[in-house]
DNA sequence: GTCTATAGTGGGATAGAC
DNA sequence: GTCTATCCCACTATAGAC
């Protein structure tokens, strides 16, 4: 009752104004791409003057950054919350075990879509970053995503000493691609396994590519045993 | 000499302009994405008129189909003569090696870049088309893949018998994905590694790749067996 | 088969009233 | 902060001369 009080006849004007634009473009951006959506569906969408765009973010590439941001913070704060349960379980010398550190990387994304329904674009969203960004967009991402990065490696090195560094960058960027093509392009899952797998099930998905990424590593780290001589 | 007879002062269209119109195309498709390439660019670079555009094929999407269909067939012709080599080898009853597979799988499209000057640009085309293309292009596109994807599909399958279906579809997706990424965002290589790693060195790319996926593919065969009870 | 010219559309961005 | 109206630009596609 109470909250009715001052939106009555406000249904759709019950949010402000600057976070209706970040959600559809959040939408749009997941589903058509980033440059595929024009700043007109945007504002339609989000049921907003087209000029507000421009008055609350500067231009396009401005509300790019702004929808990106707003999430990197929470997914990244939640990877660590569970990558320092998992440190502070193995202690100062214990061992850290590969597939936790995975599933601590990936659940997070995960379970973005089910979990709470103000993330449920950004893995779609996420799969599309990588290959549509270009130059300072790239950039800053980089920038916002370079502790989680630092961390993670050194917690899979932390894991399987036995992996080089270059071997630990490869294998992580083929987890990252297999992430993101999965994300982005889940539905050719379907067609692949001509019907049997569903890929909204992404707490299926997790499992199935903490095992893939996990293998991927072992695998990475023997050949070079192997190569060493 | 005699090829010079007839084209004198005719250096510039020394193609035919529907072919320099491909490959102009298939240049900024691969470095700039679909969407974001205008036809303006494309016959820019071909140094041909902006109409011949509209003349040679009727609109955008059946020049980006066109692309697309011109290096299908010979990637998987040596695909498939690898894999032919592969079967004989291993005679009727004996076994497929599930490296030697993957390779065949991904040496052409690795090879391309640097093997045949006119398929340099296919592998960052292949990492942005999943991605980037939706509706038709993507149904012609399964369509031209369908007989690899099948073929590919059994010879891993006879590799690995321990693979169920299901899990062999994931692991071909990661896969796929993982390839995808490299190509298309291969730069990114660079900076997860600090700069020790060179994403253009596609031979050595191949090595890694093919050790990742057999890893993943490998660890999922276990762990079906393991919860297979 | 190749060109010029242009139609027709939709995009990002802004000026200026309210 | 919000709106209308509009500028200016780039794009796809086509019409029609050569």
């Amino acid at each position: 009752m109470n909250q009715a009080i001052e939106t009555v006849d406000q249904v759709p004007r019950a949010q402000d104004t600057k976070e209706r634009i970040l959600d559809a473009a959040e939408r749009l951006f997941a589903d058509n791409g980033f440059a595929a959506t024009s700043l007109r569906q945007i504002t339609a969408e989000a049921q907003v003057n087209l000029a507000a765009v421009n008055y609350h973010f500067q231009n396009k590439e401005t509300l790019i950054r702004a929808v990106l941001h707003r999430r990197i913070g929470p997914i990244n704060k939640r990877r660590f919350d569970l990558l320092d349960a998992l440190e502070f379980a193995a202690g100062d010398s214990g061992p850290l075990v590969l597939e936790e550190v995975l599933r601590a990387f990936l659940l997070p994304v995960m379970e973005a879509r089910t979990s709470c329904p103000e993330m449920r674009h950004w893995p779609r969203l996420l799969g599309r970053l990588y290959t549509e960004l270009h130059g300072s967009l790239m950039e800053m991402f980089q920038k916002e995503m370079a502790p989680a990065g630092q961390r993670f490696t050194a917690a899979i090195q932390r894991a399987e000493p036995g992996l080089t560094p270059e071997a630990l960058a490869w294998g992580l960027h083929f987890g990252i691609g297999a992430l993101a093509h999965f994300l982005a392009a889940g539905e050719l899952l379907r067609f692949i396994s001509r019907g049997t797998v569903d890929p909204d099930d992404h707490l299926e998905a997790l499992g199935f590519l903490v095992t893939y990424m996990t293998g991927g590593l072992r695998a990475l780290r023997s050949q070079n045993k192997e190569t060493a001589q």
